[in-house]
DNA sequence: TTCTAATAGGTGTCACGACATGCATGTCGT
DNA sequence: ACGACATGCATGTCGTGACACCTATTAGAA
């Protein structure tokens, strides 16, 4: 097998794998990856358009991640409302329970944060970065990553 | 950002990337990723049961992969015969037609290998292989990863 | 202003991916 | 021999992902 094609099926195998736990992990609090990442976004950054959402969001970067907000709302997590001045658009915030999950949700997370930063002890992490950064640089994920992190930027220079 | 947290995302990024041009690229001769590497695998180390490719393949990684080999039998690449000494088992071989389209899905990978290789230039893949490997190493998609390269070994040693 | 193009969001469809369940068939201990 | 257990496969369900297409609304050019 040539190299490139085993980096192929290892990358993939460690976002199943991490996904995997992921979903195992949140499951007790009744949320999936790909939610969770939407309730951090709003947490972090809301009120927010569907578009403004789509355009920082890993998962889910076809079209506008008007399917994984549905399961929110139905969830009493996120509220949808029709924004006055442009009635295309909505803005989306998050309901009280939903302020509660995303806090779960952050816990969650920083735990398995702490486990891989342990796991990645002695590794040139960095290095990783730069290339799976360079990698993905023009993709659509890649660039809902830029625009997250520039959001991150911009809240806390 | 925690640092580990944007490797997480660039790693599903990348794996997100890849999958996108490797199914366009492979839509041009009607099949997916998905069922490309169960194509591939069924060549190689065909006849084989369901639980053996299940073994080997990286996609799907849950039970057997009996939906994706459905469809390969629906376009006509891949032939289910009951096993006469154990009847639970099915043989899975390739047909004429699936001979060809595995053929030509390694044509296709070849090329994107080709462009990985060159993006790859001067990154030390190695290292990368190595942490990526120790980290999937227990998680299903990794046992199937190296199945997959010990029945290759086993062929050509 | 009026027509046209761009934008925001929603929805339909297909193929996974993960999990659980169910059935048929073997295997093995007694 | 037979009954409990293990194995191989199929299938139901849910939630994405990726794509295409649709409608309503707004912005902008002629």
């Amino acid at each position: 097998m040539r190299t490139v094609e085993q980096l192929r099926y290892l990358i993939l195998a460690a976002q199943r794998e991490g996904n995997r736990q992921l979903t195992a992990t949140l499951s007790e609090i009744g949320v999936t990856p790909a939610q969770s990442e939407a309730l951090r976004i709003i947490a972090d950054h809301g009120p927010l358009a569907l578009r403004e959402l789509g355009d920082m969001i890993v998962c889910d970067t076809g079209t506008s991640p008007s399917r994984i907000v549905d399961r929110l709302v139905a969830a009493g997590l996120v509220q949808r409302t029709p924004d006055e001045h442009d009635r295309r658009q909505v803005r989306l915030t998050l309901t009280p329970q939903g302020r509660d999950k995303a806090d779960r949700v952050a816990e969650i997370e920083n735990q398995l944060y702490d486990l891989l930063d342990r796991a990645t002890e002695g590794t040139d992490i960095d290095a990783l970065i730069t290339f799976l950064h360079a990698f993905t640089q023009r993709s659509p994920a890649g660039l809902a990553l830029a625009n997250r992190l520039a959001a991150e930027e911009r809240k806390t220079p």
